[in-house]
RNA sequence: GCGAACGUAGCUCAGUUGGUUAGAGCGCCUGACUGUGACUCAGGAGGUCGGGGGUUCGAGACCCCUCGUUCGCCCCA
């Protein structure tokens, strides 16, 4: 085909899927702010140095996708690949220390330079959630609580599993990461390529290989619970409590590692095995050093991002839009007043159809794909007795009514 | 980035071992129905078979390259 196309890995999104996506995001909205937590938004790009420094610069995300370019000032910016680096700096920017906790609902597209699969895009649209500035475990439990009160809300948390994990705190996780590369560096060459490349990198991913090779290594590896201080331990184990509380179902995953290097302490994905490869809807976790590594205090801080195009696959079809009433003037010298009825019905309040030309048939065939729920009719003989013919399209049933209570009753079709 | 499959009208797909002007259903447009939709009937528009090159007397079918999609890996939302 000739005819041009989007970028790979970019889609349109028409009126449909659009009404898909932002149902994802009016609910999220909505159940978010029930939470405590008011929208906000931050720029779409910054400054690479914001995601470098943030997500590792070993991370995949900052190694191999990041959208980055040069702006005419020579400085270097990147497309957002998550939101929380943005929030953060957002965070500091504005002073909003004196604010903590800090709780903040966030949506918008993200961009990855990555191979696209189904469920996965160059450009794609996350929703998230922030709390900055809290220590206490209350945090962890409620902003996984937003996660599934929205996943609720949407109609697919039983389509998906909470798989929850500590990494530690950076003392815990640094004395375990070492003994993680104590231990596969002996058997470093019966590691996969892949493994030998983590262990360089994120030697806790190792941890997580689906290589049946690594398998046997990994079973004998070193346990994290014997490396996590008292703190660690306890901290989780308040999590945890509090999950069950609110009789939110956990599955405790202890290779669960997330591929971001700001982690500590909790991490969780809410999963799913209805999109194939793409199992994560919703995933994140705590990230106490991250703020103070953008220079601010230290702060710190836990969050998630859910993928709105895996959220909107799982929920399905939106509800049904407002279904509009069709204006259909019979005859020219109808036109002029229907125009002002339709008007004067929208300024009123109502979703109003009015075809801008074709004759009643085609009108009422219009009408009938655009799913209104009724039609008026205006010709000469309604003009001249001052009234209209209100049809319900769905009972195929019509009678006349006297123009000034059209809006009366269309208010009473509902 | 690696491996594999796929790519024919707006959509879902047929196209026999390569053989004349490439088909169907749905959708769209027009008419029957010059003041009434969802049903029916009759017409019509729409494709350089993703793109480029090659093999052949002849390619939608075979070969190569390229773009795109899908699946798996990597990684992630």
């Amino acid at each position: 085909m000739s005819s041009p196309q989007p970028v790979r890995g970019t889609h349109d999104l028409l009126p449909e899927d659009f009404a898909r996506h932002a149902h994802v995001q009016a609910v999220a909205r909505e159940m978010a702010a029930r939470f405590g937590y008011a929208e906000m938004a931050t720029p779409i790009f910054e400054f690479t140095e914001i995601f470098a420094r943030t997500m590792g610069e070993t991370s995949d995300v900052v190694s191999k996708e990041m959208y980055s370019f040069e702006s005419r000032g020579g400085e270097g910016m990147t497309l957002r690949p998550e939101y929380t680096a943005g929030i953060c700096r957002a965070f500091i920017s504005n002073g909003l220390q004196q604010n903590v906790p800090f709780k903040a609902f966030a949506t918008g597209p993200m961009f990855r330079y990555e191979r696209p699969q189904k469920g996965r895009q160059r450009q794609f649209h996350q929703i998230d959630i922030e709390c900055i500035g809290a220590a206490e475990a209350k945090a962890d439990i409620e902003v996984i609580a937003v996660g599934s009160a929205i996943l609720g809300a949407l109609g697919v948390l039983k389509s998906c599993t909470l798989e929850i994990n500590t990494l530690g705190d950076t003392e815990s996780r640094q004395a375990y990461r070492a003994a993680l590369v104590e231990y596969f560096s002996d058997h470093k060459n019966n590691l996969s390529e892949d493994s030998r490349d983590r262990l360089d990198r994120n030697p806790l991913r190792i941890l997580d290989s689906k290589d049946k090779g690594d398998r046997v290594i990994v079973e004998k590896v070193p346990l994290f619970n014997d490396y996590l201080n008292a703190f660690s331990t306890d901290f989780f184990a308040e999590v945890l409590e509090g999950l069950e509380r609110l009789g939110i179902g956990y599955h405790l995953n202890r290779r669960l590692v997330r591929g971001l290097d700001y982690y500590t302490h909790t991490a969780f994905e809410f999963v799913t095995d209805a999109l194939g490869a793409q199992g994560a809807v919703i995933a994140g976790g705590r990230y106490d050093g991250l703020i103070e590594t953008l220079g601010g205090k230290p702060t710190p801080g836990i969050g998630w991002a859910g993928g709105i195009e895996r959220l909107a696959m799982l929920a399905g079809d939106a509800p049904e839009a407002i279904r509009p009433v069709a204006v259909i003037p019979v005859g020219e010298a109808a036109e002029a007043v229907a125009e002002k009825l339709a008007h004067d019905l929208r300024l009123d309040g109502q979703v109003i159809e009015m075809a801008f030309k074709g004759n009643v048939g085609k009108r009422m065939k219009r009408a009938n794909k655009l799913n209104a729920a009724a039609a008026i009719l205006i010709g000469e003989d309604e003009l001249a007795r001052g009234v209209c013919t209100l049809r319900d399209l769905d009972k195929g049933e019509q009678s006349e009514v006297p123009l000034e209570n059209i809006a009366a009753a269309l208010k009473a079709l509902g």
